[in-house]
DNA sequence: TTCTTTTCAGGCAGTGTGCCTGAGACGTTG
DNA sequence: CAACGTCTCAGGCACACTGCCTGAAAAGAA
């Protein structure tokens, strides 16, 4: 159950399945390929068995279409690849991600004053715990 | 500049020159192939290329030998993480990610008490700004 | 010289990725 | 009915990447 190997083809997909809710191929095939012909369908229904096999999605019959819908979530893949982001550098221990995440919201503006202050000044405090780099 | 797109092996090497400084080929193959014959020195010789082209190790030549140099920290390699991930998923915003790094956090047992309800309180007031999901 | 070590050039099988063709099944419309 | 459009499945193809390896040359050590 590793929900990570997403191309970013895939991941088109699962996007608009996202915002579509269960959607047939011909639905995603209008919404990523308008003027789409029959190439493109075919594709992207290759695309979509591949993200079935990998858990990605689940298909259903109604009628004689299929009715595909996401099986993950957005969180979901952020949270895989946090994971294993943090397994491939750091043994699986997640609490060196929260460093520089901050860092980089803070370079980013994406926080104000306040809650740059607390986040700031809890780090500090785990980066002292832990040996750092 | 995108120190991204790292194989697990290439990660090795990394590991091995971030653990031992600027090192010879030969270093190298002793650490990740004790016992590893011609076959293996040029093996890594092959990947360090890639990873030199990739702008992730540095190659100088000192008397016959080349010493490779990390120019890559680990940190560098999380802070490319994370910001992949922010791009391909939330288009480009970081902020998303910090809910479930703290959720994860929480449910490795890797924060305190106190540190938890910090950042729970902060994490709640940022979702609550912006619509999630 | 002979042996060893280092280096470079190049190749190869396996896999993944994105895309496509072809053909059949089914219903609709003339 | 026949013609047409839509949906589905099976399969294939070119390209790139990955990890690994061979072969041979250059340069010092014995």
């Amino acid at each position: 159950m590793k929900p990570k190997d997403i191309t970013k083809t895939e991941l088109e997909l699962l996007r608009s399945l996202w915002q579509l809710g269960p959607a047939t191929i011909r639905q995603i095939t209008d919404r990523l390929y308008p003027e789409g012909g029959h190439s493109h369908y075919a594709t992207v229904q290759s695309l979509l068995g591949r993200l079935e096999v990998k858990d990605c999605v689940t298909r259903e019959k109604q009628g004689r279409v299929n009715v595909f819908t996401a099986r993950v979530t957005r969180r979901d893949l952020v949270a895989g690849r946090l994971q294993e982001t943090a397994e491939s550098l750091y043994g699986g221990s997640l609490r060196p991600l929260l460093s520089p995440l901050v860092s980089r919201l803070a370079d980013a503006g994406e926080l104000d004053e306040e809650e740059l202050a607390t986040l700031s000044r809890l780090v500090e405090k785990l980066d002292a715990e832990s040996v750092e780099e």
